[in-house]
DNA sequence: TATAATTACTTTGTATACTAATTATAGGGA
DNA sequence: TCCCTATAATTAGTATACAAAGTAATTATA
């Protein structure tokens, strides 16, 4: 049964990057790319760290991401002169259009993706996958 | 809603394979090769065809896994006399007590998964998760 | 103030994912 | 038999994911 869960959630995330990512394809930016972006977008400035805290991904790999936004003129980073250890980011001007433009792509998909599922049952389905998160964020603590 | 839906399944998965890894890290195997070492396990020659056909992922990724498999002494690849374009693959011997130890490992973690979550739950989550993926699935083929 | 420990971030190396192009082989006509 | 198309699999190129090591700057402490 977890199994069957385990596997169904592997299959519908990948489903649900290969889905974004085919529409995002015009956008010419990148899924993980697009939600490093909308941090940014929203909290201009920011740091590396503190984009970490929001987003729950690997150090490395934002750094990544961060690079390629920058080479392909989506944000800039800035030393903080207070603490040189530390880089402010900016969106780029005319790059808050972007996140704008897949709000409504976003939203177009997600309509499709409800077919057939009542409100309540998203709230159950969203309230058991918060439990098994939970679950498993406890495990992976007590792991180390 | 939905939103909050897709963000919540891609963590749950990404939680899934960090968890995995994790377990599987002493087994000296990642969770991708493990996932296809069972498949082999179950269906003896079978090609990465059928493979494929069987897991939903990318040609050109199973190629990977299976050359490091190879490369592991985890499988060997044996050319189809028959049709030369064609591998068969065969799970190296003493190799089945990995698939074997790996399920041992893979109960006691569902065991902790599962903590508060009633099998009712479980069967209706696993139900709208089914309805889901169905919908994503009929969007991507929509777009060829 | 010199040294140790920490912090913010980058780099390196390995393993997926996925697209596009390539290779080798099959198999069906003309 | 020669040609064309389809198929099975690999290769090349880009972008994550993540561990581990490295760098530079800051803070704590003897």
């Amino acid at each position: 049964m977890v199994k069957e869960m385990c596997y169904k959630l592997n299959k519908s995330s990948m489903l649900y990057k290969r889905l974004m990512s085919k529409h995002l394809e015009r956008l010419n930016i990148t899924y993980s790319q697009l939600m490093v972006l909308r941090v940014v977008n929203r909290e201009p400035g920011i740091s590396a760290k503190e984009i970490l805290m929001q987003m729950d991904t690997d150090k490395a790999t934002l750094s990544g991401v961060l690079s390629r936004l920058e080479r392909n003129n989506y944000i800039s980073r800035v030393k903080n002169m207070k603490d040189k250890r530390v880089q402010n980011i900016y969106i780029s001007k005319g790059c808050e259009k972007i996140c704008n433009e897949v709000a409504v792509i976003e939203k177009a998909c997600f309509s499709d993706l409800v077919d057939g599922i009542t409100i309540g049952e998203a709230e159950q389905f969203i309230h058991i996958l918060d439990r098994f998160i939970e679950n498993q964020i406890s495990i992976i603590d007590e792991k180390g």
